[in-house]
DNA sequence: GGTGCTTACTTCCCAAAAGAGAGCATCGGG
DNA sequence: CCCGATGCTCTCTTTTGGGAAGTAAGCACC
């Protein structure tokens, strides 16, 4: 009753993530916190779709990003070696963006993410119906 | 020409995720939107970790998120259905928060991402230092 | 020969959101 | 009669993000 309750309704399941050391889980948490990022992700999506695309073809794909938010997710993704960034000296200007292999790994990473996301987005309205329904009661 | 160059040097890589419409896609790109938060992400872990936790429990498994960024993330991640909030009208207050079976899986949807954090980390350090030293030279 | 077009930014301004920190409500114990 | 413990909630400050305008530089066109 004193300690949190480790309880033995752990149903088996052991230890999902082997978390080696503290110092680690920080830089990881560093790591979630960079790439955990909504415009990354779907950064991530488009190039690993498109392969090889330039400034404004991303942002045409993704629809509704500023430009600023582009150069700056991109410039980043770019720092962490998730991208390159190809200028050709042309003019007008062309600069294409290509995932690298650590960007594609990430993306792969991320791939049950979109599939929880398609396979679940019902169950999602559902709960949040429900989560109104249930304010409306109370 | 007309087209976005579905280019040949795909090498033999299909189509990665089935998508299936562009209003299934647009529903999934909100989803994500709100999950891939780093908050999110971290709560998700913490709770898989340690099964039901209360409010303070959770905030110092964390250690340096507000309590109001955790009322907030987990208010949003209860009307999401992805945890459940269960108040015990006792002085002091107790509430306990747990992961539901759709926050579990979404969890698990992400563990590839962990894994990916910890086996990369080191290659994230890289590039950023490899970025910084080419921008010297420049 | 001047004017405008194109692309990939960059900068400015302002609204929106995140985040830190203090306050609040409750009741048992001293 | 006041303190402490817990889970918020409110206020204030800092950061983020969108939208629009500006920039550079060669090339086509009148």
């Amino acid at each position: 009753m004193e300690s949190v309750t480790q309880n033995g309704s752990d149903q088996g399941r052991p230890e999902p993530w082997p978390h080696s050391t503290p110092e680690v889980e920080a830089l990881v948490r560093e790591m979630i916190g960079r790439v955990a990022d909504k415009w990354t992700l779907i950064l991530l999506e488009v190039l690993e779709e498109h392969g090889t695309l330039r400034f404004t073809q991303i942002g045409a794909q993704v629809g509704d990003i500023s430009q600023k938010m582009l150069t700056k997710t991109l410039r980043q993704m770019e720092f962490d070696g998730l991208l390159t960034r190809v200028v050709h000296p042309v003019i007008p200007p062309r600069v294409e963006y290509t995932l690298t292999p650590l960007g594609r790994s990430l993306s792969e990473a991320f791939c049950p993410v979109w599939l929880w996301a398609e396979a679940n987005h019902a169950a999602v309205m559902q709960a949040r119906a429900r989560f109104t329904e249930n304010a409306a009661h109370e």
